[in-house]
DNA sequence: TCTGGGGTCCTAGGACCC
DNA sequence: TCTGGGGTCCTAGGACCC
């Protein structure tokens, strides 16, 4: 049987969520800018005419920014996560078959639902999400996820589509593939882009139609398998539960350079309790950790960069141990006498906390004193919003802490920051 | 003055083993 | 003097995604 796959994605997800809390703003230019206050991430369809980049530095739209009263908001990912949660939520109810891909994307299984026409369908779900939730969001329909995706940008550009696209006939697919630039296809980036369009291949079409065999000499299996997708043959399923993460991050850059080795450990080991929690949270324990540390690499000055891992053994989700290891290794890489723009750590090995093996010599973590400890501190800190109870290590100034100065209010998670109404 | 963060997967190359 | 080949495991780095 044939496959059906939706893409819904939300619209300028980040902007749309500001202004769900905030009207005010909705006719007007909007961005959104990543931590520290640095890039855009999220553009409104207003600020993208006015020409500011995906990705730009603001600092360097400062000018279109006052030319255009754009309206400028600091990233507010805890809102932002809460508005996904709730999107989501509206989705499960339209397919048995929901796959979250992002914190803005997601592809439903719509098989069984031709009966009830797949566009009219996909209009029904774009126009209750938008009821339910404030968020507009593009949808595609495919026989492949690929093609989902080539369906929903299309959706997305043009207006007269009205957010929904469906893409099942085999000529359609042709004709749009031959107007889809090659680096726009789902898993070709800039280098493949290069690679294709010097070797001829401009459009989606012309990769679709590239001998599979040249295709496996000088690229991946990766891309081969985007080749069949576009051909309409489905290689990439849905994925209903989500896999166990291999690797939890934290990683900033700072409001400031840090040229101290106490400052920079403070950082570092900030960075390794927000880990351990992420990790707790999940029931895992980390069998490897890494650490880096990173000079600015936009400035003139001599640019160092550097990590260092080292296992952990037994396997731990306990902070103290984690943070011991961290500092071990931060000694290993610092260097004195330089200014340091970010440093991030990066826990790995995971393993769920059910399957902890047993030891010769050492106790288990499951169910030990350190277990009970993080238990008592993590649920604490939830309570209480959040890093009452904190390692000594971490330092309580945090001076490197990021610049966030246009942030909006967690309107949906916290009890004194609700929307106001005046009327 | 001011340039994000958190992931996955693949490949190449080195160490090591027999 | 002559100096292989196959396998595994690990790490670093790159490409890609949102």
């Amino acid at each position: 049987m044939n496959k059906i796959f939706a893409l819904v994605d939300c619209n300028s997800f980040y902007v749309s969520c500001e202004r769900v809390f905030n009207p005010a703003v909705n006719q007007k230019p909007v961005v959104v800018l990543s931590n520290n206050d640095g890039c855009v991430i999220s553009r409104s369809n207003e600020a993208k005419r006015i020409g500011i980049g995906m990705g730009a530095p603001i600092f360097k739209c400062r000018d279109l920014v006052k030319a255009h009263d754009v309206q400028v908001f600091s990233a507010n990912f805890v809102l932002y996560g809460d508005m996904s949660n709730r999107v989501m939520a509206v989705l499960s109810g339209f397919t048995p078959n929901l796959e979250i891909y992002s914190i803005d994307e997601a592809f439903l299984s719509l098989q069984g639902f031709e009966h009830l026409g797949l566009e009219d369908y996909a209009r029904e779900i774009r126009k209750v999400v938008k009821r339910q939730t404030g968020i507009p969001v593009s949808i595609g329909v495919a026989p492949t996820k690929t093609l989902a995706k080539v369906a929903n940008h299309y959706a997305k550009d043009h207006p007269e589509t009205n957010g929904v696209f469906t893409l099942m006939r085999e000529e359609e697919i042709e004709i749009i593939l031959s107007q889809t630039a090659v680096g726009e296809v789902w898993g070709i980036g800039k280098e493949k882009a290069i690679f294709l369009e010097r070797n001829g291949m401009k459009t989606a079409s012309e990769l679709r139609n590239a001998p599979d065999e040249w295709i496996k000499k000088h690229l991946t299996i990766v891309t081969l398998r985007t080749v069949w997708e576009l051909r309409g043959i489905s290689c990439l399923s849905m994925e209903e539960v989500q896999p166990n993460k291999k690797a939890i991050a934290t990683t900033r850059t700072f409001g400031y350079e840090v040229s101290r080795l106490v400052e920079m450990e403070e950082a570092v080991l900030a960075y390794v309790s927000r880990s351990a929690v992420k990790l707790r949270r999940q029931k895992l324990l980390a069998g490897h950790i890494q650490v880096y540390v990173e000079t600015n690499p936009f400035k003139d000055t001599p640019y160092y960069r550097n990590s260092a891992g080292t296992i952990i053994s037994p396997s731990t989700a306990y902070s103290p141990h984690l943070i011991e290891a961290a500092k071990r290794l931060l000694k290993r890489i610092y260097r004195e006498g330089l200014r340091y723009k970010s440093c991030g750590v990066i826990l790995t090995n995971l393993c769920p906390q059910t399957n902890e093996q047993d030891y010769l010599f050492e106790e288990k973590y499951q169910g030990s004193a350190r277990h009970r400890l993080m238990e008592v501190m993590d649920s604490y800190n939830r309570q209480t919003n959040g890093g009452k109870i904190l390692i000594a290590a971490e330092g309580l100034g945090k001076p490197w802490f990021m610049k966030q100065a246009h942030r909006s209010k967690r309107f949906t998670t916290r009890w004194d920051e609700l929307l106001e109404v005046r009327i």
